[in-house]
DNA sequence: AATATGATTATGTATAGACATATTCAGAAC
DNA sequence: GTTCTGAATATGTCTATACATAATCATATT
């Protein structure tokens, strides 16, 4: 028992050994301190690091209790296609489709190729008057999905996963037969002073989306 | 400024406003202490959990410097179905199909209602030699997703979403057409011991995954 | 009984000081 | 030039102490 890692780990094993149970108190920080023979602030370091975690609930004075639920999160980094190509061992490449504008918004759609083959389509909405820099952004040399991630520092965000059957333009420009079940992934990110860009993806077939837990 | 929370807002606003330029050093601990007026191991607090969260590189004697692509990661909480169906307001149910045992493997089929209608296919495999009392369980009462949540932690697992369309098996039990598009979800989680349970959920039609970044 | 008040308690956080540890850098030895 | 060695430095962490803050409990007041 050392550093405060080690009573971290020390007190996950309780937890997840049910020596802890969940809903219960756990001994104080003081009375743990004593245990394990190290100052306050280091047991408090560890149970913050469990609590935010969410394996721990804390609270002044009422102590601390193993979560009821130990709410475990997923996690995936947020898609930047050409990482996630190279990644597989493919070479990136992307081709722009086209670029309009309509007031505030720049719309553009985008092919992302991976060794030369299709592997996802990408429409989406830029909001100039946030990011007034992409006016002078030549999409067709870098994906606007790399460009933004690099220059439109966001807060906050959703994504949304979802299936659907490709229509007749994603079936042309993914090659594959009307029908085929796709991934569509639909992001929104946006900065203190409100939305950045919205985008519309959708994979080639056989995409799949993994976390870790 | 009080709280190292402040701090650490205060440090992500400069990298978030290019302020501390990606891949730029920002000033050492004692530096931003004095400018602060704090103490170092307030400050250290601050930026270790910007650390944590991907915005900072730390690393001795070397400094500490802004993450090239300050990878944002994604968080979604690892589903429960119950909680799922009764967070959308909608009363929770679910009907187990069948259960099999091929040596170690218990192998069940069950379907999750959600206000009577079919919400998701559920197709599992549980290792007995890892969870012995599962063996006991009556899964028609409690469903096995919720189960092994509550009673078999586990350290680690992979979830992985992909876009499917619907068999014969799926179209009778979600009742929709052959052909449909879902969502397909397979999970494996392990133990330190090894895999625990592996899940192949097939949701209904219109299922999305939404996750929060 | 209902409500207000104050004491108690567990966590939250800051501080100064100390030492540990990893890494870099400069200079010495070959 | 290359390799080794030790000094310098930034972060990592622990300690003891102190006070802040929130929640609870017991008591006194209405």
């Amino acid at each position: 028992m050392q550093g405060w890692q080690d009573l971290q780990a020390e007190a996950l094993r309780r937890i997840q050994s049910r020596e802890w149970p969940p809903g219960g108190l756990i001994p104080n920080e003081a009375a743990l301190a004593e245990e394990w023979g190290c100052a306050r602030a280091t047991v408090n370091r560890a149970l913050q690091a469990l609590a935010e975690d969410g394996w721990l609930e804390r609270r002044r004075r009422a102590g601390t209790r193993v979560a009821l639920s130990p709410q475990r999160r997923a996690q995936m980094a947020v898609p930047v296609l050409r990482q996630e190509v190279e990644a597989l061992g493919l070479t990136y490449d992307h081709r722009l489709l086209n670029v309009s504008r309509k007031g505030q918004t720049l719309l553009l759609h985008c092919l992302h190729l991976a060794d030369h083959r299709p592997y996802a389509l990408e429409d989406r909405e830029i909001d100039l008057a946030r990011v007034p820099a992409a006016a002078q952004v030549d999409f067709a040399t870098i994906s606007a999905n790399e460009w933004l991630v690099q220059n439109a520092p966001f807060d906050r965000g959703t994504m949304t996963y979802e299936a659907d059957v490709a229509g007749a333009f994603e079936a042309t420009y993914l090659r594959c037969p009307e029908g085929t079940p796709l991934m569509i992934l639909t992001r929104r990110t946006f900065s203190e002073e409100g939305p950045i860009t919205s985008v519309r993806m959708a994979y080639a077939p056989g995409h799949a989306v993994t976390m870790v837990i």
